[in-house]
DNA sequence: TGTCAAGTGACAGTAACTCTCAAAAGAGAG
DNA sequence: CTCTCTTTTGAGAGTTACTGTCACTTGACA
């Protein structure tokens, strides 16, 4: 049971302030691009929003939006707190045990998370539910942020990189999560969804007697 | 630890020998799609074969490819060990922990297809190791998997259907299952699958201490 | 202010799907 | 065996996500 209180950790490393015109107008350009697409599905779902569309919403060429985003899909998922949840993790005491050290990462992210942009993640969840791409993009998505926390579970345990049962923990881990937030989207975004990944992690840690 | 010996269970519920010339005749044209589509990919990779040169080397029209199978990837899947892994956890003592039934199920269906298709379920894996578009929709597939066995373990432990601990605890197992095939293909499918399951099931069932 | 690099838009092209409709072919009755 | 009914097939036209190229524009920096 982990959940202790913390400085809020910021949701994105933040690169120094001193930006040129040309970066911010980048970070604008994307973010109009996120809107309009988050406004189109809201109008009209999301298999009926074209990319010519949103484009067009957002004042760019389609093109352009393809520069920003591979693929449809990416437009309405991040990968910003992956970076964060490895610092994190890097950051726990060595001689914690790794699952727990995980759930106090998980705990912190979906905290900050839902703090910081909690109207856009109870969406995202939506379309995770209902959209099949999406999902399955995310997941894609969620094996690199396994790939990163194998790396950095490797480097605490000491381990051989590549190690088969820190592979399958991590994989353990974030299939669980990917379940729990399905479970909480399917049921309304309205549980705890810091407690119900408690739950599955203490599921887990229990060795998964039923 | 199981790996019981049993009657190697059929790979498909066979339906009775009397059948029309009709359903034959599909039999043969799905399995004309499937075999031209690994041929071709064996020669050119996945992304270098259209469905037009699929239909061309099963001599059937693009129109019939779309019609027996949804997407491209789903030619190179298979679901069919889906209802037969439900029945065999059926077949179990209801007192047996679920996570043995699991276990018990995954084994049989494992060394099930490594003894009758051996060389395609080599060859799908490596496909899901390669492709991304490949692994994004097995692991969609694995999502109905999921469903089918939830339900069966939500019947045998009299629990709410959609209850979430069951829904974790097949997720978890679906999951590693998952992280196990890619690290088996990964490695070059030599290693012993099966034993490789059962190692990762045995993390579970120890509570993740790594 | 002028030069260079980075970002953008227009355009053409590919391939995976979807839909519709008419022709072909198996099933079953007489 | 043949006529009818139903299922399956192929042909064709259309949509959309995505790729690659190239000329143009616009910040960066001296």
């Amino acid at each position: 049971m982990a959940a202790t209180s913390h400085p809020p950790l910021a949701p994105l490393p933040e690169h120094q302030p001193p930006m040129g015109l040309r970066e911010r107008k980048k970070l604008k350009t994307r973010s109009a691009i996120r809107r309009a697409t988050y406004g189109l599905i809201a109008e009209q779902g999301y298999e009926a929003t074209t990319i010519e569309q949103i484009a067009e919403a957002a004042e760019v060429s389609p093109s352009t939006v393809f520069r920003y985003f591979p693929t449809k899909e990416d437009i309405v998922l991040t990968d910003d707190y992956d970076p964060v949840m490895a610092a994190v993790l890097r950051s726990r005491p060595v001689d914690e045990p790794p699952l727990e050290s995980l759930r106090f990462v998980l705990d912190q992210a979906t905290r900050s998370m839902m703090t910081t942009d909690h109207d856009e993640v109870i969406q995202r969840t939506r379309l995770m539910v209902d959209v099949p791409a999406v999902r399955a993009r995310m997941t894609e998505s969620m094996s690199s942020t396994a790939t990163l926390l194998t790396d950095v579970l490797v480097e605490r345990t000491g381990r051989d990189a590549d190690d088969f049962e820190v592979r399958i923990f991590v994989a353990a881990v974030l299939g669980v999560l990917r379940e729990t937030s399905l479970y909480w989207g399917e049921h309304g975004s309205q549980d705890d969804l810091p407690a119900l990944i408690h739950r599955a992690l203490d599921s887990l840690a229990a060795g998964l007697r039923l």
